[in-house]
DNA sequence: TATGAATGAGGCTTCATTCAT
DNA sequence: AATGAATGAAGCCTCATTCAT
């Protein structure tokens, strides 16, 4: 009886060191390079093995995408529901934060899944994992358009708001990652922190006087979400 | 004597067409997928003339983004001039459209880039390329210090103006390529108007009235540039 | 006592549980194309379990094929035991139409002794199958012989006609299953009555007049069985 | 000048030691059992140089494939034209002598055609075959039609002659080969002449009384072609 | 006794680069 | 100078069989 849940446990605990293993991997050597022949190696079984858990290699890597679109869209869910609490930029905050935790991380998953869409490996599971990021951007439009509705930001399709943010946010991804900016950048908290300010602004009406965003955001004010 | 000037000729003519012909396929197929044949074969020559001009593939695509990033800087140049002049948005409006003139060119060329620094091959053109790339740095830097003495635009680090607006570039030319967002956006004139309205407004410091930016950014006001 | 009974009881029928499985698989996704895993699956039982049955994959391909021999001598005994009674075609007939009942089936074992032939598995199991057929051909050797004596058909060695008619049967087997043929073959039934027709009649002396074929055996009189 | 045809002719002359070789192997292991390694090793080229000239191992296959019925179109064509002129039996002597030429090559065709349909592969040069193919029985069933307006040979759909023909080669073919008979056929020759006797003669309406055949076609007269 | 996770050899194919002509 | 045939390393995936539980 307790054998059986035993094996379970230890199969997809195998599964989950293969994930590992995998993301390690990738950031390590980027997408290219990686092999299932590394991935085995490093978790140390069997070429064989992987196939047990995935059906391909493809497989692996939607695996973790999928699981990184998750966690995001949880925790914009809570954010989300912050926001209709009040706390207007919780949206923005959580989505910019979420994906700056880990830029690295962020970037190989936006080429992870450029590079599958590409090849047209695995279209039905990309297009879950589109169905799961529309949720998201449904839930935020929502949010402004109230906030369109209270004259807090400018009136243009709700959709310019979210892809507007999504763009920033993406390019600060980016900027984290880039070589070039690498020697330029000397406060990177501080210029995260400013960028994010220009985000959680996007559209602003300010009858207000000027923002006196002394460096990190004064991240208040009316909003993204 | 007229005979070696014009066999150099046809010698650098060709090379043209190999570069061209590169860019053709690597926009028609993207980054992986192009083979030096497929190269030779739209040139109509073969395979092994190809490396008369070039040592290896890197190189031509090394070439390839050189010539771009010259190109980008060039544009730069007059719009950093033009700025001196008075224009001040001009810098921040040319780097937008030269960028987001061929969205799917320019992406290309950082995935290439990119591939490129993560094999670590050429990595003294990669050099060549970032001294092209910090020479427009510096002269926007000095443009935005400007702003900041004239009180135009928050007082933080210069970087921090040139990193930003990179960024919401580099995101919109990668939301103008996503397939995710290909559905969502009805009217992508109108977005991109709108980006370039908040870059271009960055760091504002507006005492003035709320902006009007119905739509298109009404692209004036001190900025990036 | 008795449970121990039932367990071998059990055993058995798990055994042919296993061969009726291999068996449908193969008929539904030919030779190639059969895994261990799948016959498994089928059978409702682990990977494992299979092997305490079974020695090897080759093994429980050898056993239907023995089954289907031993099944095709017991009907031909049958018929042998009729011609000798006077039905003079009956193991023609018995024949062909056992292998024609099911012809895929048929082709099914041609192709599986082949190939374990072939990579020379399970030799002595091959040399048991031969036997089985041995004993066949020389009880139907003596059923010629007589004929012969008779002067009912052509004087030639006796395994002329065994051999013959297997290579019409045989024949007919692949015609049936001939992709083809199948457009071409509107009548099915009708032709394999031709074919079956062609084949009794081997080696007929008719009270005709000898024929003259020009080339070859000259063949007439009651023939194979 | 010449060098180019030197070159070309080099490059056919090793296409064609790359379709011997395959071809050798294939009569020496089997289908199964052969590798592009191995073919590659025996033409003493490297593995690469194979993809070259063909597109895929299918496509090797497919060209013995396409060459061997060529060269069987061929001859039954002379055949066919020597039928018009009153050798009546010259396109099943012609078929039959073809065919049993190397009973191991064609078998192995058999097989080979048969595989490739099974999984699908080269659909269109499986198409090709067939239309080759049916291009035969056209011409042959053109022969039946004649001779059965003749009242040479029973009336019955002219596909029965050719189907039944075919059938009956095809055994030949398997029995030829067939590692049950080899210890039980001393004159091999012999055997084959019977045979082929058996197929000229199908269908032939002697000048005797029909036979009585219980239970099918009475069979007879000259024939097939 | 039954299980099924693990194994790893082995097969096909791609493509940047070389080099003899 | 131009060619393009040849190369071979490297990658993904399959599946019969084993063996620890």
């Amino acid at each position: 009886m307790d054998k059986a849940k035993e094996k379970v446990q230890r199969f997809r605990a195998r599964e989950q060191r293969i994930l590992d293993a995998a993301l390690e991997l990738l950031l390590e050597h980027g997408e290219e390079k990686v092999t299932v022949e590394q991935i085995a190696d490093r978790v140390d079984i069997g070429k064989g093995t992987i196939y047990k858990h995935f059906v391909s290699k493809t497989e692996i890597y939607m695996r973790l995408l999928m699981d990184y679109e998750r966690s995001l869209a949880e925790r914009l869910k809570v954010a989300v529901g912050n926001a209709e609490q009040g706390d207007i930029t919780a949206p923005a905050r959580a989505y910019f934060e979420s994906r700056m935790a880990d830029p690295g991380k962020d970037r190989l998953f936006q080429r992870l899944e450029e590079k599958i869409i590409a090849l047209n490996q695995a279209p039905e599971m990309i297009a879950e994992l589109h169905t799961i990021r529309n949720a998201i951007a449904s839930a935020l439009n929502r949010v402004f358009e109230r906030r369109m509705e209270q004259g807090m930001i400018k009136r243009v399709p709700a959709y310019y708001y979210y892809s507007t943010y999504w763009a920033l946010v993406q390019g600060a991804v980016e900027l984290y990652h880039s070589k070039s900016f690498a020697d330029v950048i000397e406060d990177r908290e501080g210029l995260m922190e400013f960028i994010m300010g220009v985000g959680v602004h996007i559209g602003d009406i300010s009858s207000r006087k000027p923002q006196e965003t002394s460096h990190s955001g004064d991240i208040a004010g009316p909003s993204f979400g």
